[in-house]
DNA sequence: AATGAATGAGATTTCATTCAT
DNA sequence: AATGAATGAAATCTCATTCAT
């Protein structure tokens, strides 16, 4: 019988919009609200203060990338399938919902000591694969090793797609960063 | 011949370890002039105002990290020597002086934006390294593909250690780090 | 024959154990409502606002302690035995709802300035019971100045318990603080 | 020779007239900082925040009061004369500055969690005074019963006072009220 | 009838910066 | 030359109350 919520999903998409345009400490609770057409004393219905709000839509986000991410490579049948299957699947992602990425990319560092340590991050996901390729004789190194630099191929290449040092769309350099990758993690 | 001003250096220091321990933005300029031992209004006179100290900070330890490099790349004689060069040095400066590292990490997507375009960064170095490895012979691919994916494996392995997830120091690691850069950037 | 509202009780209480707990304005409807297990809203079906159910809590348990003054005073024969009948109900009272002592406590000066003035109180049962003693010739001085030392007596040494210079229960002291009240009224 | 502050009397000044005037709660730090003349931000260079100026404002009048209190109690040679004293010197306070008792009544109640436990407060030098006394043999009963209704005496005549039930000045009653004691110390 | 989402107004507090001494 | 008090602007957040469902 209550009145059914009708800021919540405007204020998300306003705030990630607005935290990427401007950096997350630069935007105000008023500039969130005015772009998502409610009030300011909305937001506080729906999250504790801003800073629940970031992190809720952080772990949210990165929640998703992790779905995407296990998807992707259990649909592969050996490492280089599923290397392959990540790759595309994240850079299609970031294809699709630029702003999510580089929310992620903004927040990662400041938000490294508040996050819940439990939280299954990306890197996790990428730790485990080589884990189990290791394991499988498909790969050769230390797991944790390689994991850092199979993430530091796929980020950077982000990253430089959206400073704008290469050119776009992230989806083409799929295949080159998951050869980059298989080279690293093969022996 | 002015006597040299005294709180310069405790100013940039204190700014630095607040910076790295609470971010930028939530460490305000009592703070900073409390740790450095000197009162608020000394800051103004010696940068404009708290997003020159910010900008001259980085740009400063930025090119320090460039220098290094630069210094280490002209030490080799081939590509590989080159780049154990770089990996060491870079890395002894980490363990050295882990602050700045951290500062760089935290700042660097939201300096993005406002910082001169024709700044010189690591990865502008990186990218002069594969050009010319490329030129010579001693690499294949895309120059600016191949510098994101030998920066990306840099940083995460650095960003792994700083999180707790390789256990550091990172020096250990300069030697694997810049076999798997060779890996990526060969043949 | 409507049916009986739900709510009231239950915020009534709600409203007065959080009003003692945190100081009447740093409780908010939303607190009282959550204790009360029921909606923001529902308070205004029951009240016009926050300051028409503070002031109604107020005067209505301000109208028990009078009755219940009352009562007492008419149940004794003489000065003496009336004094002792109101110390022990009132101090009866106190122990067993506390929390009412509390809140009039916390609220009586705040509230002094928005109080109908009509509003017989505590202080006006005690005047007249001082001024018919003294037209009996049982006590002797002015009316008002002994009424406020008969109070003072009173609503200090229960302040005393209930910040705990004096263990409780606070009708262990019913006897002597009615011997006190009489040795200040009579001579 | 840095910039001597101009705003800490004004503004201790301002926040008690405006607490005694409209309440504690009600008072904004606007109204203070309008009042004293200056910015609502300056409140916070001397004071935490508002609550830290309210304690301090309290401790510091409370202290006042104890010092009064000591000082007229060690003026007197017996019992008789230092009752007569203390209430002499508490109610001339009182009359000189109302406000400070005023404020002192208001917040008591409210400030009762909050408040450090060592501190001295009147009830204590009144409670020393009985212990004194009965030991010399010139009151009878338990000190602790004695001070409450003694603080009882006093503080209740002086609210009938302050709110009108009595006419002033309070000092008219420094004498009954010292005599309404005393009967009560006394055997 | 009853909910709880939404709101406007206002609270407290913090900030980088300026200024009087 | 150097301080730290003062400030205007803006930040975040809370509040009692209303309103759509």
């Amino acid at each position: 019988m209550a009145r059914p919520p009708k800021a919540r999903v405007p204020l998300k998409q306003a705030a990630l919009e607005r935290f990427v345009e401007q950096g997350v400490h630069a935007t105000g609770i008023r500039d969130i609200a005015k772009h998502a057409g409610c009030s300011e004393a909305a937001l506080y219905r729906h999250w504790k203060n801003k800073d629940d709000l970031v992190v809720s839509l952080f772990t949210e986000h990165l929640g998703e990338v992790c779905a995407i991410l296990d998807q992707a490579i259990a649909s592969g049948e050996d490492l280089e399938s599923k290397v392959h299957a990540a790759s595309k699947a994240c850079y299609k992602l970031y294809d699709e919902q630029p702003r999510v990425f580089r929310f992620i990319l903004l927040v990662q560092h400041e938000l490294s000591r508040t996050l819940p340590t439990d939280l299954r991050m990306p890197q996790d996901v990428v730790h485990d694969l080589a884990k189990e390729a290791i394991k499988r004789g498909e790969a050769k190194g230390e797991a944790m090793v390689l994991a850092a630099a199979v993430i530091g191929i796929f980020l950077e290449t982000a990253v430089f797609v959206l400073y704008g040092r290469l050119p776009g769309p992230l989806s083409r350099y799929a295949v080159p960063v998951a050869e980059a990758s298989l080279r690293v993690l093969r022996k």
